[in-house]
DNA sequence: TGTTCATATTGGTCCAACCAATTCCTGTTT
DNA sequence: AAACAGGAATTGGTTGGACCAATATGAACA
């Protein structure tokens, strides 16, 4: 036979726990001799699984303090496979291709749901990188922040993981910027157009300006 | 102060370890009695980080056996990408959208890149597929192949895990077959439209043909 | 040569205690 | 009443030793 370890059993349990009281982000859960009691387990083997979990990067415990649940972060949980990503410079590329299929889709999408409150916080997103750019600053986060919004415009929870993922994949590589003046404009009205089409719930223009600002990206990324 | 708690020093001094001494795929690490002398540290301390490592892909223990160095490859990042999708099989809606978005771009990208090995095993999969159908027995392991050997023709690993986590997620929930004579051949046509692009190289051709035919599977389900 | 079985090795689990960081209450001071 | 200080309670971190369970190993056997 082939039967788990117990604290894999324990693993599920607690993500169960979490899940069927509606943990929130940020929430505590109950002590490590709390859940050793009632899993019947040691407090050993509960510290074997929320290990795991804390790898996963779904949990996060502090010492003299509590284990707290931490949603789903996964720049943490990257940042301690960072130097085997390092050795996969070459997959990067499989990455923003995945990102180029996903992102002209969201933005589809979102045309159809999006909100007032979230078109806003768009609109002072571009705003915000706007201002960025013409102070030569670095409009890097407003540029993920726009993107972000975006996906949770799609209203897909699965899409928004796996683009958060690719995200950090992109971001811990360090692969990233060149940016100057020029890019960051483009970049601005890219944006704009976007959220022109997304006022006007059209779908496909939607696409087509994600499409063409994805384009140019990679145009001035591989300079 | 700071200080990291003990088990996270000894997951880099476990990695260091790995490193310097050249472990290759597949080498096993010393037992975790000797680990714990040859650091100083409590032997439960050992296994937090080992657990810590298993997690992160990085290693495997096998009860009775050893601890194995697996070797850090580019699946055990996305990994975590693939986790994140499965935490969410409630939401079974989402990913059939996120299949949605990806696979007519796969078959764009297939278009381009399959190669002759690769469309005769397409071909070969689909004249199994057709021969299934008629004799009214289930063709979904044949369906299931196809989608997968175009995933791999695109030839984008990252891609493909995100799909075959997704293929694992909607096995898993059975939402499936509901696979009939009618619905089988209208797959297999389906199919057949695919792979004539393919071998045309078409891929707008290709692309639409997989969103007529994944419209066609949706309309069908929706009973 | 091939099989079986005792034994050693190794990971998995448990317990009970203690250390260390944090929180929380309580009493004091201002 | 508010602010502070200090100690107790809570909670995660670590230890050592014991035992269970799965696997590997090698010797005895057919």
């Amino acid at each position: 036979m082939n039967t788990s370890p117990q604290y894999q059993l324990i693993t599920k349990r607690i993500l169960e726990l979490v899940e069927t009281n509606g943990y929130k982000r940020g929430d505590k859960l109950p002590p490590e001799r709390k859940l050793a009691e009632q899993f019947h387990v040691s407090r050993n083997c509960i510290r074997e699984a929320l290990r795991t979990l804390a790898e996963a990067g779904v949990l996060e415990s502090r010492h003299g303090d509590g284990t707290y649940y931490k949603g789903t972060d996964f720049s943490s949980i990257m940042k301690t496979v960072t130097s085997a990503v390092s050795r996969h410079h070459e997959r990067i590329g499989e990455i923003f291709e995945l990102r180029h299929m996903l992102e002209p889709q969201i933005a589809a999408l979102a045309a159809k749901r999006i909100t007032r409150e979230q078109l806003d916080a768009l609109k002072a997103v571009v705003f915000d990188q706007h201002q960025a750019v013409l102070k030569q600053q670095d409009d890097s986060q407003q540029d993920g922040r726009f993107h972000r919004i975006l996906a949770e415009a799609a209203n897909n929870t699965a899409v928004l993981e796996v683009l958060d993922a690719s995200q950090a994949l992109i971001d811990d590589t360090r692969i990233a910027p060149l940016r100057n003046e020029s890019r960051g404009l483009a970049s601005v009205t890219g944006h704009m157009r976007i959220v022109d089409a997304l006022e006007n719930g059209d779908s496909e223009e939607a696409r087509k300006a994600m499409e063409d600002h994805l384009c140019e990206i990679e145009q001035t990324t591989m300079n």
